[in-house]
DNA sequence: AAGTTGACTTTCG
DNA sequence: TCGAAAGCCAACT
């Protein structure tokens, strides 16, 4: 295969954000249909804080990722993405919680999955 | 190497 | 119950 090392330095780079990446995508792959998880918990089963992060990586990696399941901690979806998890929340039969004017939020006290 | 951005969280009013 | 501000971590420029 390789016959030179190939550097390292950028590799360590790569590795350790794909591994950051790789760990964040584990957890969101092992949310069960009809549960989900806030960004702060995903980042907690890993061993960091960073819920930022996991959001960056959801916005870059998360697209062949179950991206639905995870939600804020107050019960709502990605930005505008609501309406495209709507409809994996009803396939998924997630429990939401709805308000007045139709707007929606997951019931957290119900969903809320713990690794 | 340093600064800015971001699919966030938590606390105060 | 809702709105605004500060804080933390990782990636990108």
């Amino acid at each position: 295969m390789n016959g030179a090392v190939g550097g390292g330095g950028a590799e360590e780079d790569a590795a350790a954000a794909a591994d950051f990446v790789s760990r964040v995508l584990e957890v969101v792959d092992s949310i069960p249909a009809g549960r989900v998880m806030t960004y702060g918990g995903v980042a907690a089963a890993i061993g960091s804080r960073a819920a930022r992060a996991v959001g960056g990586v959801m916005a870059r990696y998360g697209s062949d990722s179950p991206w639905w399941r995870v939600v804020r901690a107050s019960g709502h979806p990605p930005l505008d993405h609501g309406t495209r998890a709507l409809q994996h929340y009803r396939t998924e039969d997630t429990p939401l919680r709805w308000g007045h004017d139709g707007i929606y939020r997951v019931d957290l006290t119900a969903a809320r999955h713990i690794p």
